[in-house]
DNA sequence: CTGTTAGCGCATTCAG
DNA sequence: CTGAATGCGCTAACAG
């Protein structure tokens, strides 16, 4: 009655479209603001009103649209997420643990799969997120170059979680204490007698690779112990078979440390291409605990990330990012502890050598 | 001027909140419809006038509000991904695939991942993604289930593409031929002399189980061979293994033809345990091709899925879904082929039986 | 406790 | 070729 059809010639519920909140308002007989106010669950509703309007939501299987009420409330209930197309197993685990969380969280989740974790892809990413008006991101695998598209959004107001990037240059971080878990490893070995362990890093663009380089050459000085130039993959298991079949020609190497368990998979291969045994005579470390790792050959010593974890408390600095107004007191570093999961890659060297 | 700022203190450009399109049309003289105009690429407009326009977009920094866009033209330009959480390979393959190839078609893509994809889970995430209005759902790797709520949906006007799902039981699909891929695996062992090829496939809720069942059934039979009883694994390492062990202690089997790399990746551990020599003793051959297959010991042999083509179409069904007023003909089944790639993890059996 | 009145930012008629 | 109205569906003040 109180709406008369202005011209549009609006139709019957029931007909076509979907149900609108006026439509349950006339079913229920009450004004469209007391639908409203229902859905929003306000508590100043006479119970029975309430009920009736339930009832007429039910009836005409009536669901708000988000797109009227995020353009007057001016808040999406979008996060945005970005990462990157290749499947490499931390960061797509972590993916996915993110988007599980954010909508349970209660927010839709808008990802973006970039090819390259470029500067200007990072960048195109971010737009196409703010043009949805996302309340926040969060940012998975980055390199130094999509910390500066971080940190230059954070000055435009949307906040932006960065995830296994460098913790030191954003505002808001969550990762692995990758360092931490290199030292784990390596102390390892060196805790079985080994004193020549090669380390075989990813791309020193990412910044887990840096920092679990550095961590297993802190553990190397620590044990008084000069690190030998660390070797460099991409990740793959391919590389790791190609540096593996050089290791496998030099006699000093007795143990070594792969910053993943593709790579040390790979290396497992080529040592037992190469007739070497492992780990009587080469050991071998890996990083990341894939499921598979306990079922290589042999079963894989490695470092696990709790990366279920990870994605959960992104989410939850997200939220306080996105709700606080900047305590601008000390942000505190989120570090999650990895943790050495010993298996049968690794043992005491054959020989002592000093 | 036209705006004459009613009463909400309307800001000046500049202030805090981002600009908006009256913003934009009165830095650069005309109406916001000319403004409109110009940002949907219409033809009609003075090239002068479109270029000033352009310039205080510029300036401005201006971008459109996709929320009011949405409301208005009743499309919201987002389409919605439903997968699962659990890290399966060729699965989440095809999510970030999916993910890729959307954005680039120009759709938002808004994801969510379930922990299982029970009928609850599916209808609520469908749910979910309904409240957005996204305009069609690509759901990946259903089971029956999910696929009782693809077609609940199709009934209601949303467009569900369903991938690697029932071919038959859904209206737009597209997947990988499971079962010519099971084929190619078990006559490639066939050709190599064996006739005792067991297979362990996956859970049979899932559709791709099936296939590569039936594929291996029909190859047996087709060499006038009775298959044996299957056995089931849950896609894991860790079912691959279980499996082999028993498998390592029946001398009988001299082939086994696993329905994914994972489990074949158990298989081989398991034998390489118990002494059995893969592939002098037994033959494995997996399915999916995940890229460490090339460097387990031994490499395997496997069926490769262009899981980035099945993304591609997805989307490209998805597109003629929603923008066409259903054809009604007969809906061309999307099938994929897939590769056969023989390694070093098969031979012909020791000895012949016959 | 509930209804009325205004817009949110944009696209879509229709006039000029 | 351009501008002036109108309303998408909803929430946010205000009135009652």
């Amino acid at each position: 009655m109180t709406d008369p059809a202005t011209g549009t010639a609006r139709q019957r519920p029931g007909a076509g479209r979907p149900p609108v909140m006026a439509d349950v308002a006339r079913l229920a007989g009450v004004s469209h603001q007391t639908v409203s106010r229902v859905i929003n669950g306000q508590s100043n509703l006479r119970p029975e009103t309430r009920l009736r309007v339930e009832e007429a939501i039910r009836q005409l299987g009536y669901r708000p649209n988000s797109a009227a009420r995020a353009l007057v409330t001016r808040r999406s209930g979008t996060i945005g997420v970005i990462g990157s197309k290749s499947g490499f197993w931390g960061p797509s685990t972590v993916h996915r643990t993110i988007q599980a969380a954010g909508r349970e969280a209660g927010f839709f989740v808008s990802s973006v799969n970039l090819p390259d974790l470029t500067r200007d892809a990072v960048s195109d990413a971010v737009e196409h997120l703010r043009d949805q008006r996302v309340e926040g991101i969060v940012l998975i695998a980055a390199n130094d170059e999509a910390l500066d598209v971080a940190r230059a959004q954070e000055a435009v107001g949307v906040p932006v979680v960065v995830v296994e990037g460098s913790l030191y240059n954003a505002r808001w971080t969550i990762g692995v204490d990758q360092a931490a878990g290199a030292g784990l490893a390596t102390q390892h070995l060196l805790d079985l007698g080994h004193t020549e362990i090669v380390h075989l890093s990813g791309p020193l663009q990412w910044t887990e690779a840096r920092g679990r380089l550095q961590g297993w050459q802190l553990a190397m000085h620590q044990a008084g112990l000069r690190p030998s130039q660390h070797l460099e993959g991409d990740w793959s298991a391919a590389s790791g078979y190609r540096v593996g079949a050089e290791l496998a020609r030099r006699d000093d190497v007795t143990a070594v440390f792969a910053a993943n368990d593709q790579m040390a998979l790979g290396v497992l291969r080529a040592l037992w291409e190469a007739g070497r045994s492992v780990p009587d005579d080469v050991s071998v470390v890996g990083f990341d605990d894939i499921p598979e790792a306990a079922y290589l050959i042999p079963p894989l010593t490695t470092v696990r990330q709790d990366f279920t974890a990870v994605g959960h408390r992104a989410i939850e600095i997200l939220q306080t990012a996105i709700g606080g107004p900047e305590p601008d007191a000390d942000v505190p570093e989120r570090l999650i502890q990895p943790e050495l999961i010993v298996r049968a890659s690794t043992a005491a060297p054959r020989e002592t050598e000093n």
